[in-house]
DNA sequence: TATGAATGAGATTTCATTCAT
DNA sequence: AATGAATGAAATCTCATTCAT
């Protein structure tokens, strides 16, 4: 309502809403602008354009999940948190990832986004060759496995959920042990 | 020109090209008609629509997948072949993931397949659980990390190829040991 | 199956059933041959356009409502007949009028048809010019009643259909009278 | 410029026009866009698709005439006045004719359209039956006389207008009587 | 005669984006 | 800062029609 910090927030909300329900190519700059209480010129006062919503949903969502991992210690409740959070999620996180592939800007912003989750992990730039391969693959496969789980894919195939995260639980504890 | 199954195939054939270079969203279906050699009325004689030759071209790439590993014995071909097959296609793969997550129907293709594939990997409807649940989060993992190959996240990350490749391979031969 | 007179005759009745069931814009000529058992080349072996069928279908049309016609005395059992034959009929008779007037060819068609319709009635070029009138008012009100009542116009203004039928045997009745 | 009400007001006219002049089948929604002066993608955000302008047509179309037949108290006015009006617009009303038959949309919205002529014609749902009959057969009579008048059909078959003028006069003096 | 395959030329509709206020 | 209105460019899909056999 004038504040342009308020404003921006609310249309990176709405963003996240729309492209988690439709897919970033389901939706478009004006349903998110309304869906945001707004009109649709407001969305182009905040953002160059609709990639760039895209990015700042993706930034917004990297931060909300790695101040919640800090904020646990058992690998529990890390795991429960990451699993909950894909699955929240799992349209927004599967549009993503087709950007990756089509877009190089997002391409750029998803790998520097990465090596910054590595440095968290104790795992960055100056780190032994062999953490840095145990941290990257268990990135890999925690994110992939909690997808898979969001997506349903597991259970459609059969596989108790619960295993699955003993599995994850695990390799949380194996590489943070 | 002139037989249909030709045709088809050709447009197949293009369609896969063109997804793996501009993503299913990034090309449109006179460019794949065109790129075929044909013009963009011919392209719905032989596909419904848009979405059918996605769904096309991802049964032709799962088959072709699974005859090449039926016909490699070591874990190490079908590792390679696997890596191989997923760096040719990452674009094409990461748009079917998209899909998957926007469509229904194309979910619902998705998972049949995925059906089949346990039933080959003798972990369908009749095994027990333990086997099936290690048949499909191998599934996953190998998928995944072959996809973070042929994406060249782990290149980014610093990790060697090489030690993601021994990575799958025992993880193989563990599952068909 | 080689007679082209069968041939033709097949497609103009399918042009007729399509028609009737779709409107003349709600079909194609594709559609046509198929309903008749053929390919699409062969409906162009037989008809110059998609123009000319909806002419062959509205002469055959004609000359089935007139002999029927001239087969009947009572005023009431010709009623009854136009009515029956307008209720059948009733998509194609308003997709005919439609390309009366957006088309010129189908217009011309149309009133030369007219005309030899009143010389059946004894009201053609020769005869006094109020038999002529009254001829023509019969003709547009009968054919417009008709059609109201075919397309439940009539029922769903309340008015029961004995009444409109009496209402044209009596016209009928004075112009024959 | 700017005023939606305007904005919508002109596409309306500009697709009375071209549907008269070519048909609806015959004019596109760009041409009618440009016809009013704006851009193809303006047209859809007054209309949710090219039926949607039919239908205000129709309604305006409607609503013009029974004002000016609210206007007048004489029957020869009143007929001249629908018999120009059938005449201006022959094309359009053949076009929606057509559609009333093809668009079960269409079709309802001119019932309903319907019954608000009788009721305005003092024969609406509560009166007696017989008046109720006699102004639906007025309404059809006039109707289809006026479009024949407005066609040239009776021109092409020999009758002069002010003879069929004169029936239509007699008819609605018998009505209002 | 009949046909299977193919097609050029659109028509409807969508959407990221801008402009004047 | 916010907006209502408007839009150029394009994408999906259709259809009357033809060609080679």
């Amino acid at each position: 309502m004038g504040d342009p910090v308020v404003t921006r927030k609310r249309l990176i909300a709405a963003a996240a809403r729309e492209i988690e329900r439709h897919g970033y190519h389901g939706t478009d700059t004006n349903r998110i602008a309304r869906a945001a209480g707004y009109a649709p010129a407001t969305f182009y006062k905040h953002f160059e354009d609709k990639r760039a919503v895209l990015l700042a949903v993706h930034e917004a969502w990297v931060a909300t999940e790695w101040d919640a991992i800090d904020a646990r210690a058992r690998a529990e409740d890390i795991v429960d948190f990451v699993i909950a959070q894909h699955r929240r999620w799992r349209g927004l996180r599967a549009s993503l990832r087709a950007l990756i592939q089509t877009d190089a800007v997002v391409r750029n912003r998803h790998r520097a986004e990465r090596r910054r989750q590595l440095a968290r992990m104790g795992a960055g730039a100056g780190a032994p060759v062999a953490r840095r391969a145990a941290a990257a693959l268990l990135l890999l496969e925690v994110e992939r496995v909690a997808d898979a789980l969001a997506d349903g894919e597991l259970a459609s195939l059969g596989v108790a959920p619960a295993a699955a995260r003993r599995h994850l639980v695990a390799r949380v504890r194996a590489f943070t042990g």
